[in-house]
DNA sequence: GCTAAATAGTTTCACGTGCAACTATTTTGG
DNA sequence: CCAAAATAGTTGCACGTGAAACTATTTAGC
């Protein structure tokens, strides 16, 4: 309490966009980048709650799993880790551990045997039919404060930016770009 | 190449809004916690190379700096700790080094010497008049991907979601949330 | 006024992550 | 075919970060 600069405004909404003349300041809480960052951490540790107590996974595993899940065939670690955009190194160890835990399981890939093809097993499936339900409706209470309408705009926002920064990739892009 | 399931849709955009209905599934990229995270995970690694690669400052040091840029008045770590929302260990770090480096320094407050006024030095100043434009030029590039109207409806959109998750807050409301 | 609780800031510790090096395998090019 | 480059995946290492413990100081309660 007592803090004499208290009355300092933070608000952050209603940023003057108009004026994009000779600003001299940058207010953080207008800054689209910090906001972002602020924003995913946020939602992040908020939907942490469902896999991380409830169900004893980290955010790599829960990416895998959802991968999976979301697609019916098995695929490699280096599709996962390139669509999800995680670090292979990253990835690799969560798939080391949901293989410990019995939740994905690897097939020997014989016409290459550098790479395996990861799959859920039945206990991963259900855990995944358990999951994914949960975490949409945590998304749903979080984007509870906006219309129909305006989820729309944001997915639409959203997917404009993804695409300028080339986030949204074909598997063939994703292909181009190792380092993942 | 030759990735067989190379065809595998994965488009964000365009979500299926229309049907909240039995979803069997999850996509990932459709999943606005997701897409927030890799989004800004991509924007900040964007900005890095300026303030990282040209003057050495990592996150935490920019917002102190950002912040302490922004107020005229000198603040305390704490203070920063919480409008940034970061953890007040890592404002504490960012604070020793950026003294170290002679671009903040602090002044002993006498009613409690608990705590500490930081502000910028006149090196300090010059470092932010000279990295804050920058930094703009950026998140307008990252931004030009939409329209003046499209950038104002994802500023209030943000803004909504911020406000509903408290992110908002006035420094008394932030006094009440310890923690940061 | 003295003890206990609260507060500002620092530091130690454990841990997750990215990078780079490494192994194993496959592909390419001469 | 064989050597060199490329690729899938793993692992060692360094580093940044959050939680919790700690120091110093102030405030609250009796």
């Amino acid at each position: 309490m007592a803090r004499t600069s208290s009355d300092i405004a933070l608000k952050t909404r209603e940023a003057d966009e108009a004026s994009p003349g000779p600003k001299s300041r940058l207010d953080l809480f207008k800054f689209v980048p910090f906001r972002l960052n602020r924003l995913a951490a946020e939602v992040s540790s908020a939907l942490a709650v469902e896999y991380q107590e409830r169900h004893g996974l980290d955010i790599p595993a829960w990416r895998v799993i959802a991968t999976l899940g979301f697609r019916n065939d098995a695929c490699s670690a280096q599709y996962i880790s390139q669509c999800t955009r995680t670090h292979k190194s990253t990835i690799s160890r969560a798939v080391t551990a949901l293989l410990h835990d019995g939740l994905i399981e690897r097939v020997e890939n014989e016409t290459d045997r550098r790479e395996f093809r990861l799959r859920l097993t039945k206990k991963g499936r259900a855990l995944y039919e358990e999951l994914f339900p949960q975490l949409l409706r945590r998304e749903d209470e979080i984007l509870a404060c906006l219309s129909a309408q305006e989820r729309k705009q944001l997915s639409a926002l959203l997917g404009k930016i993804e695409e300028s920064l080339d986030l949204i990739q074909t598997s063939e892009e994703a292909d181009a770009k190792q380092a993942y």
